[in-house]
DNA sequence: CGTTATTTATTAATATATGAATCATTAAGG
DNA sequence: CCTTAATGATTCATATATTAATAAATAACG
């Protein structure tokens, strides 16, 4: 096999998929006044009502660094708040407020809508077949000991 | 098909499969004092003796305004240099000085190594059919009018 | 128990991303 | 030509990423 070309490496491809995909759903989020990391936060606590500071950054995948910046402009929204663990007080939680939810709320159809439109862009087998190699590619992860990143533990 | 899942969303999984490749290629840059951006330009220097801004904010990825400041501190370690065109004094080239060309010598063995290493990794009929479908996803950006994004003429 | 490690969120410093605006230059039109 | 429109790099303001360091709290251990 000749040399690697640059644009056809694994990390550009990932890089030029999200550079492709991801335009349309933040022309969404900024219409409502979200960058799209505050809105990843927004989208996981639809699905749990409170959640460990640590495990949401692993769910969004930002880093702990950013993610604290990130509750800091959601909740001068009032989008978010976070509470203390009364068991262990380094842990914090954070949940979203009636306006949030109610943000939410707002902001879902379309990015659901967007998200259909996307995948109708592609043909099923395809798409299914990009997932699932995906996937095998996540699974490295917990074969990398030197990884923070996501899963472990 | 139930309610797409967000961690399992096409967005998030590229994230992930990001998280879980490149932090292995930032160690290798950062041994030598490279951020991945920075090197990303000098790669494709090895390539081309000599490139137009434009096209190297294409190529790498890396969006125009953000290039800027890449370039500047490139320059600054006398790694790269600009000149502005004759032809067009709006259009900027781009080239690698000889210590930037040295030091690209002395990473590349190393994140070819690490390349393969990845590579070899994962299965090779998983890896082809990966590379595929992103090959298939960014072809979906000449279909959308509204994005800015690489291989526009 | 008291000291030392470890864990967890946070801060700090620097680099990059994003979206809008600017400035210089060139192209187009009358 | 001269004015106006378009182009290309750059600047600006704000948000996030990255890496290292810090501070508070808890766990581990002698």
């Amino acid at each position: 096999m000749a040399t690697q070309s640059f644009s056809g490496s694994l990390p550009m491809m990932l890089y030029r998929a999200l550079d492709v995909v991801m335009p349309r759903f933040r022309r969404i989020f900024n219409e409502f006044g979200l960058t799209e990391q505050q809105w990843r936060v927004l989208r996981v606590l639809w699905e749990t009502e409170e959640i460990a500071f640590r495990e949401l950054s692993d769910i969004t995948l930002i880093p702990a660094p950013s993610l604290v910046g990130v509750i800091d402009r959601l909740a001068k929204q009032r989008l978010v708040d976070r509470r203390r663990s009364e068991t262990d007080r380094r842990n914090v939680f954070v949940f979203a407020t009636n306006e949030g939810k109610a943000l939410h709320r707002r902001v879902r159809p379309r990015v659901d809508e967007a998200y259909a439109d996307l995948r109708g862009s592609i043909d099923e087998t395809d798409w299914n077949q990009l997932i699932d190699s995906l996937e095998r590619i996540a699974s490295l992860a917990a074969e990398a000991p030197d990884n923070r990143p996501a899963v472990n533990q």
